[in-house]
DNA sequence: ACAGACTAGTTTGCGGTACAGACTAGTCTG
DNA sequence: CAGACTAGTCTGTACCGCAAACTAGTCTGT
């Protein structure tokens, strides 16, 4: 059956696939601007994003300063063109 | 801030009003067919669209048997409209 | 006449989860 | 040394989806 992926579909994590998708890699800072989500909102969201294994985070640093990057990965590009897919096939039936 | 209806954003409410939106009217069972809900599930889920006058519930008799008849509001389908544009508005982020 | 299936629900209880806000820990800036 | 910044974790609340059980009436077959 051809379902919604619950993660991807998420709001919050939409949002941070879709800007993914985009840009290749982000850092938290950038994602959290974006998303206008609270930092341990933001948090969460990714630690779940990263468990299903569509993004990998990479801490760094910046100089001293930490610096966590964020990447999607192959499955995750799958998941959120699965995704769309879905999404499409069920927008095309109202028209 | 443009932000997805979380009314409509649950699939579940998603399906049933995209299906609403092409058909104009559907049947309780017709729609319990189409989204594969059960029985309790669906009601609940057009209660909800109710509550936010998103669909109008009719319930009239098909001879004796109750047949249950739902139609999409014009606030519902505005707000499926808008939800519509938002969603596209991510989407189009993400190329 | 009666069992079983059908329409169309309501109610209940479980489990999951999004979210804000408080807390930690280290760093740089004035 | 205070205050702001990066990047979190943890906690508690409050909601919500979902299945399953229950209600209530109707029709179908034997």
């Amino acid at each position: 059956m051809r379902d919604l992926d619950r993660i991807i579909h998420e709001p919050a994590r939409l949002q941070i696939v879709a800007l993914l998708a985009a840009v290749k890699e982000a850092d938290f800072l950038f994602l959290q601007r974006e998303t206008a989500l609270t930092k341990g909102n933001l948090s969460s969201h990714l630690g779940k994003l990263e468990e299903t294994a569509y993004v990998e985070i990479e801490k760094t640093f910046r100089g001293k300063i930490p610096l966590t990057v964020v990447r999607l990965t192959p499955k995750g590009r799958v998941a959120f063109t699965e995704y769309r897919k879905a999404l499409n096939g069920l927008m095309r039936k109202s028209q």
